[in-house]
DNA sequence: TAGATTGTTAATCGATTAACAATC
DNA sequence: TAGATTGTTAATCGATTAACAATC
């Protein structure tokens, strides 16, 4: 599907999510059209970078027009896989991993909390908004039985790689990590490591002016 | 401090947490010296942009020998800004807010919350981990008694910005935002916008292959 | 001393920006 | 048609990698 088939840059992919949702908020306030210049000021980078991100994978725009933003919109939202269903699991049933059960956005994008699973027994039998928190014991058990894409790991560190190592071991094909560790996985295996503390961190890094 | 005053990057400031996260595993571990060679092994860069990385700040090393594991974690923990103490606050008490309370982890590093704040009347007064939820109302009453330096926003979307508004407004120059919105802030006020949503979003384009 | 490995300069590679012909 | 704006090629810039003298 990319154009000519260049692989596309890691780059150009972290930026995709940003037009996404500036489009998708555009869109839903009703503006129909968006040039590259006018898109580039909204959103801080250049018109050039923007038609160059865009052509990677395909020519959505018109001359003399620009973009249509429901068009752009849709497009981009295929590029993401955003169109397609997916089955999630979330490994670790604290505070992190029922905010993401709690978040309604990733389910109105097609990603399906199926269930949470975690090892404490208190929490074993309980649902959040209707998802239920399963025996991390019982996690092989469930995966024979239902198709899951992605696993979002929100165990402490110590255990997080030894859940992915059971979640791939069961054919699941790409993990979420929040744990504060690099989680490893095979080349087929989408592996996307969060580290929020690393976002913190470059925080006070940053608030030394020296390095400004 | 930074040598010879040139500024850093922003690519080279993003691994600075990583060295860290690496090095101080090394550290508990007791392993006393590392070279960049093997350095670039356990985490996936060349060897090359290792000491390039290092050489931004200093000369930690030594020719012949290495690095001392021990005097680079600590030389990149003050890099990181982690010898000082930060007050932090929390904008919203939901998971994810109290997810943040409940982790140790920033405690250890110097990041200490003070304190929570939502709109929600049956989450104020209570307290998580000792740290008290106040009302959101208070907030200026709060920062007028206490010198806050990073405020954590995790609010729905729509009322992101103002809070952060407010917050810059009685002087707080730190934003680590988890609302799905680009946040906006002064020139002098570090933000920081973390989009978790976005990461999973280049999950799923991942796992098209065609982009691979 | 000989071997190892840094710090740093030079070369390469890739990403961003600029320019402009194509075209709506 | 004239004006606007894309898609795309060329130029520039910056980041990564390679090489090697310095030195422990």
């Amino acid at each position: 599907m990319s154009k000519e088939n260049k692989r596309v840059s890691e780059a150009v992919i972290r930026r995709m999510p940003k037009y996404y949702r500036y489009l998708k908020e555009m869109k839903a306030s009703g503006i129909k059209r968006i040039s590259s210049r006018e898109l580039s000021k909204k959103m801080g980078l250049t018109a050039s970078q923007i038609r160059q991100d865009f052509n990677c994978f395909g020519g959505f725009g018109q001359q003399g027009y620009g973009y249509n933003v429901e068009e752009l919109c849709d497009e981009i939202q295929k590029i993401l896989g955003l169109h397609k269903e997916y089955n999630m699991i979330v490994i670790g049933a604290g505070n992190l991993g029922q905010a993401l059960a709690n978040y309604s956005g990733f389910e109105q994008e097609g990603f399906n909390i199926k269930a949470l699973f975690d090892i404490n027994p208190r929490l074993v039998g309980i649902s959040i908004r209707g998802i239920p928190i399963l025996d991390i014991d019982h996690i092989e058990g469930f995966l024979s039985q239902c198709e899951v894409h992605i696993a979002a790991i929100c165990t402490p560190k110590k255990t997080a790689q030894e859940m992915v190592d059971r979640l791939i071991e069961c054919g699941v094909k790409a993990i979420w990590n929040f744990a504060p560790i690099d989680v490893n996985a095979p080349d087929d295996v989408v592996v996307e490591n969060v580290h929020l503390s690393d976002t913190l961190y470059t925080i006070s890094l940053r608030m030394n002016e020296d390095y400004n």
